[in-house]
Order: C-alpha cells, then structure tokens, then sequence
DNA sequence: ATGCTTGTATGGTCTTACATTAAATGTTAA
DNA sequence: TTAACATTTAATGTAAGACCATACAAGCAT
C-alpha cells in the first residue's frame, strides 16, 4: 500500500501555467486587464523567466492572453474566442484525420438545425446584420479570397443568431476548413456561387420561420456540399504539389 | 498598389514553429519518428535554444509531439488526437463561452445522428468493442469518477464506430464538459444511471437497424439531459465555492 | 548471467546580457 | 505655442552558456 507520497516529477512551466490559468479563470485578471510583468512574475514565483515566458506563451496560444511590446506592453488576458476551437479542427484536417466527405456530411446535419434555431431566436441586432450580409454579397470584390469572405459571412452570422455558442463554435470551425479547401481549389468558375445564393435562408430566419429557414439551408448545403465533394479531388492535388 | 512588401516583424519562434510543423505536415517527420535535439535544431535555424525550445513546447500543446527526457528522449512525432479539439472547448466552457444548457442542446441533436451512422457502419470490431462496452457497465466499481467513465465508454466506442472524425470529435468533445459537470456534482443518488441503460441503443447498432438506433439514443438523451440541466444549479454552486 | 556503477545524451531550468519595440517624455525650431 | 524630432524607458524578444534531472546504455564486478 502507499506508504510514500508517489514523487511526481511535475514541470514547473506547468505548475506556473496552471497558477496563472487558474487565476484567469476564477477572474482575478479580467478580459482587458494584465498580468504582472515576465519580471515581477519571476519574483512572485521564484523560477526563472524562461519558466515564465514558456508559460506565458502557451497562454497566449491558447487564447488566454495576448502579449504585447513596449513600455504599455505585457500579457492582457482576452476573452476566449472559438477560433481556437477551429484551430484545433484545422490542426486535425491538415493532418488528415478529417476528410472533406466527413465536414460535408456534418455540415449538411447541423447547418440546417443551425439556420432553424437562427430563426427562432435571432435579435433584432442580429436581424439587421444579417440583412446586411445579404445585401454585401452583390458588392464586387477583386480577389477569390475576398469573394469566398463575403459569402461566408452569412454563415458566420447565422451561426452568432442562433444563440447557441456550442452550435456557434463548431459552425465557425466549419466555415474555417471550407474556407481552407475552396482557397486553395480557386475555382475559377464564378458559377459555384450567385450572390442572392442566400437569400431564402435569410429572408425565412428574418421572418422567424424557423421550417422554411431550416428548409432552405438545407437545400443549400445539399448543393454546396455537391460541389465541396468536387473539390475534393482537385484539393488533394494542390496538398500535394506542396511536397 | 503593393509595391512594396510590407514588413511583418514575424517572431522567430513563429518562424521556426511553422517551419516545423509544416515540415511535419508534409510527413518529412512521421508519427513515432523523432525531431531533431534541441542543440541540434540550434544549429541548423541558428537560433537560441530558447527559441527552439519555445516552438516545440507549443507543438506539445498542440498535440504534434510528445517530449521525453533521458538520452532516448526527444520530441516524439505523435499521431494527433481528438482531445485537443475537446481542449479548446473545455477552455471556453470554463470561461463562461458555453454553458450546459447549450451543450445539452447539442447533444440532443447530434447524438441521435451519431448513433444512426454507428448502425449504418459500424465495423465487425466495432460491434465487438460495442457489446464489450456494454457489458462493462455491469462491474461494480468504488469512486463515482470511475463509474462516470465506465458509462461513458459506450458513447465515447459509439463516436468511434459511426466512422465520420469530425463527429467523432464533437462527440467526445461533449463528453468532455459533461463528464466535467457530472464529476463536480457527483450526484449521489445512483439513479442517474443503472446499468443496462444503454442496451437499446447498443443492441439497435449491432443489428444495423439505423432508425432503432437513432430513436433509442433520443429517447437516451432526452432523459439525461434532463438530469444534466438538472445539474447546472449544482455546478455553479460548486464552480463559485472555488472562488 | 546478474546486479551494480558509471557514462552520457536529452530535456528542463537558471542566469545574465543584449536587442527590439513603442509609448512617454523631453527638446528644439518654426 | 505648436509641431517635429530626439531621448528615455519599460516591456517583450532573443542570445549564450552553464548546470540540473532523467533514464537508457555500456561496462564492471560479483
């Protein structure tokens, strides 16, 4: 039986990341504020700076902090974002432990749930956004890249009316992997999207029916994700060509 | 127009970090084959160890490499896992980004989806490890942590059977913050779950019946969200007696 | 062969110094 | 007085070198 405390060798980077997320976390520095200097840290816990920085660093990695230069600079703690959600997604296409059929099947599923609840429970705030994403689709752009911004800035905003930051986060992560493949595919066909493509999904999430919003997200994704299948092949080459 | 190129001061160590992880992206580094050691990756960027050292730590939180000690350690190239994903939102939900009854939601949802695709095309193995899973949920075991594993374990073979990674990543992202709420709560009456609960879910899977499947993992979560929405009151409590 | 000791390669930490950045402050000239 | 320029300064960012801790490998003694 365990006569002695197990001697559990921890990293002290860690014991120090873990202090100060806990801190973070419990509110002790709130969203704006900043942490003590990497200097007067090294004081408060009596490790080295490197100990501290390394810390730090992870912090900011994972979105706690973001750190800063100069004499009104240091480590300012940020509210948590989902793109960190999405990074970790993107982490794991790249590394090709997801495919581009398995977010096209999950997209098809949640986004029309997501459009439905968009619906329901979208604000007013949210409402007039959304119009205006709409209507910023006939704007012209010069670049694909600027293009495939402005269409997904729908979604994006669908995903923030549906009042549901579960849904919100792994609708963003999606946008951001269907992002990845069709930049790097370029289509050049102007075909893969009309602007106006949105606007019954729109239109029915503004006049809260929730069946005809849902409705035509779906049919939408039904389309979409066809033409994301395409891509698949045409992508793989591009990842390639890399090597 | 850009004649110029702008000046980006990048971080060395943002620098040296995309260069490895590409470098692993690309399978120049193979999962279970070994960067080179800190000294040496000194040499080649000719940078500070500190720097180097800064990198790799961030593709260790990140879930690329595994660190060991000793003269057999080194920076492991390792196969990445779904627990970052689930990292990133455990994050959120203990900032307050997510709270239980959207992750309830969401589980409500998915789920079912998830237990359908498990029917459609769970492999051979996968019905074995389904039925094991099962089973075990009859062993008798002493703390609550290990029980709330134990009836875990089905859902967590089920996200792994329904052959799609990206739900299986959501899924078990899920698990995650429920297992969070469950374990600080503790609830002490066993009634949350009995043994057996999830056999009609289990049995619909292995005999491929798709809409058994999904109607039994409804009918499953309805119930237990309803517990875990119970449980909310409970956890901010607890979450606030930290402080 | 077996068990102990020693060597050694690698990550983990400490120390000190200097470079870079950018706001704040002081200084000069119109 | 005010605008432009130089200086100071407080913070992160990087460098270099040493030493500590770990754990496997080789050699040695039994």
């Amino acid at each position: 039986m365990g006569r002695f405390k197990p001697i559990r060798q921890f990293r002290i980077s860690e014991e120090v990341l873990s202090q100060l997320k806990e801190s973070i976390l419990l509110g002790k520095f709130k969203s704006g504020e900043k942490l003590p200097s990497e200097r007067e840290l090294t004081e408060e816990f009596q490790v080295s700076r490197g100990v501290i920085r390394e810390a730090i660093r992870i912090l900011e990695i994972t979105g706690f902090v973001t750190l800063r230069q100069g004499p009104t600079g240091g480590a300012f703690v940020t509210d948590l974002s989902f793109d960190h959600v999405g990074n970790a997604f993107l982490d794991l296409f790249l590394s090709n432990k997801v495919s581009i059929p398995e977010l096209a099947n999950v997209r098809l599923f949640v986004e029309p749930e997501v459009a439905r609840l968009a619906a329901l429970n979208a604000t007013g705030e949210d409402r007039k956004r959304l119009t205006e994403a709409q209507e910023g689709e006939f704007l012209s752009v010069s670049t694909t890249t600027a293009r495939i911004i402005q269409f997904q800035r729908v979604h994006h905003v669908v995903a923030e009316s549906c009042q549901n930051h579960f849904y919100e986060a792994i609708s963003k992560s999606m946008l951001r992997l269907t992002f990845e493949v069709v930049e790097a595919v370029d289509p050049d066909h102007e075909a893969l999207h009309m602007p106006g493509e949105h606007k019954h999904i729109i239109d029915a999430i503004i006049n809260a029916n929730a069946e005809a919003a849902r409705a035509a997200m779906q049919t939408h994704m039904e389309k979409f994700c066809k033409s994301l299948l395409e891509m698949e092949t045409a992508y793989r080459r591009k990842a390639l060509m890399a090597v």
